[in-house]
DNA sequence: TTAAAAAATGAAATTTTTTTTATTATTTAT
DNA sequence: ATAAATAATAAAAAAAATTTCATTTTTTAA
């Protein structure tokens, strides 16, 4: 990851680069609030380890601005002030965690890890059930090295199925998801989807089926072995 | 918000449950780790909070079980067992945050207004430039209190240049976005398509206009008041 | 076992999207 | 001012997606 560091104390500043380069993140180091919020602002980040304490202006006000200009890089507050009150007003305007110093180094590495898998998600861009694989932005469904492509109301329905690989997804359901609700589509709208679809898993030789549960609706499962 | 709270002591969770009921949230209770994993998977949650020491499994394997089965929903641990080590195994298999027990109400709530937020967020779902918003889901191009549906490929386009807003893109660049690298579209597809937006742009009437930098690409642009 | 209900599917019809082609307009360098 | 290059656009053609309709298949309950 990309990490921005804003601490004035140089030496603490430098503790922690150390700390995070050594798992393998890029740093920039920036020592007042001012700095911090150019070089927030001028770089892409994955994540912001802020001190609040900070010249200028404080990493607060900092991550105000941020915000305001629409800036959603994860920030964690990093500060000697641990009062309740402070926690609570740095979550509410923009911030992502907040850890007291001193700190523990694992813990830090371990928040550090946890916004950054977040941020991941936010950018992750498939969905993935058994041998399939959705790509999220190009429609392309992929089974072992074969893949097709989906049309906009197959994807529809195919990724709701991914994202809710548990459940029983009724015609309804399907339907306010892909039609929307104010449609006049019917049922067999829906069957005939389940259909579409159902060829295509079976012309990618997907061990992935679409059971029926009659009268209820339809849910993700896999092939029988025999 | 939609918030599953896993908690064996009924006190506890019935006073974690008014609390967050006060602040508008809908809440689930679950008092046993299996009967939280059960409630995780077949309900929606926008949230769990995962108390570690539970009856039959406990927290930490809720969690792991719920990432194995592509479950993401935030998770914020509450706890007494508060060691560096508890805490950053938590984090590490997927849990969000981590608080300890006895937990301060406000920071409680604070810290679930992040990741209320961070899920919004994920699931955040247009692009916004003056007075446009385009549904990154349904395709639709918001202006004022118009929209209009935009085919797959104007969708590319248009999105391509929302997400860079101030760059200048060159239809080489449009074209491998919206058609791909290895495809013998030619400039002309892109020029159609330019053109086919900005008919879309004019008849929202949105002030927003796509330039043209003769030689080198196009570029959002603002209409010149006068 | 059979009739009714629910679901699946094939195929045609319709609509929308994308591509192609030809022509017109604009800009720039000479 | 003009020719050449670049860009814009209209309209037709082709392709793809979606809807509709009719029929067949499967399941369930009587």
């Amino acid at each position: 990851m990309k990490i921005l560091v804003v601490e004035d104390e140089i030496h603490i500043a430098e503790a922690i680069k150390e700390l995070l380069t050594k798992e393998k993140h890029t740093v920039d180091l920036a020592h007042s609030g001012y700095d911090g919020y150019y070089e927030a602002v001028n770089g892409v980040y994955d994540l912001i380890i802020l001190d609040v304490m900070l010249p200028e202006i404080d990493g607060f006000e900092v991550t105000t601005k941020l915000r305001k200009s629409k800036n959603f890089t994860p920030i964690l507050f990093l500060t000697a002030r641990d009062t309740i009150k402070d926690k609570v007003h740095g979550l509410d305007i923009g911030g992502d965690d907040y850890l007291s110093k001193p700190f523990n180094a694992d813990e830090l590495l371990a928040r550090v890890r946890v916004l950054g898998r977040r941020h991941q998600e936010v950018i992750a861009d498939e969905l993935l059930f058994e041998d399939l694989k959705l790509n999220l932005s190009s429609f392309d469904l992929h089974c072992n090295d074969h893949f097709i492509h989906l049309s906009q109301k197959e994807f529809d329905i195919l990724s709701y199925f991914l994202k809710n690989q548990n459940s029983i997804l009724s015609k309804e359901d399907i339907l306010s998801k892909a039609w929307g609700y104010y449609s006049d589509a019917e049922f067999n709208h829906v069957e005939v989807y389940i259909s579409f679809i159902r060829k295509k898993l079976q012309n990618l030789n997907s061990k992935v089926i679409i059971e029926t549960i009659r009268g209820i609706g339809y849910r993700l499962g896999v092939q029988n072995a025999e």
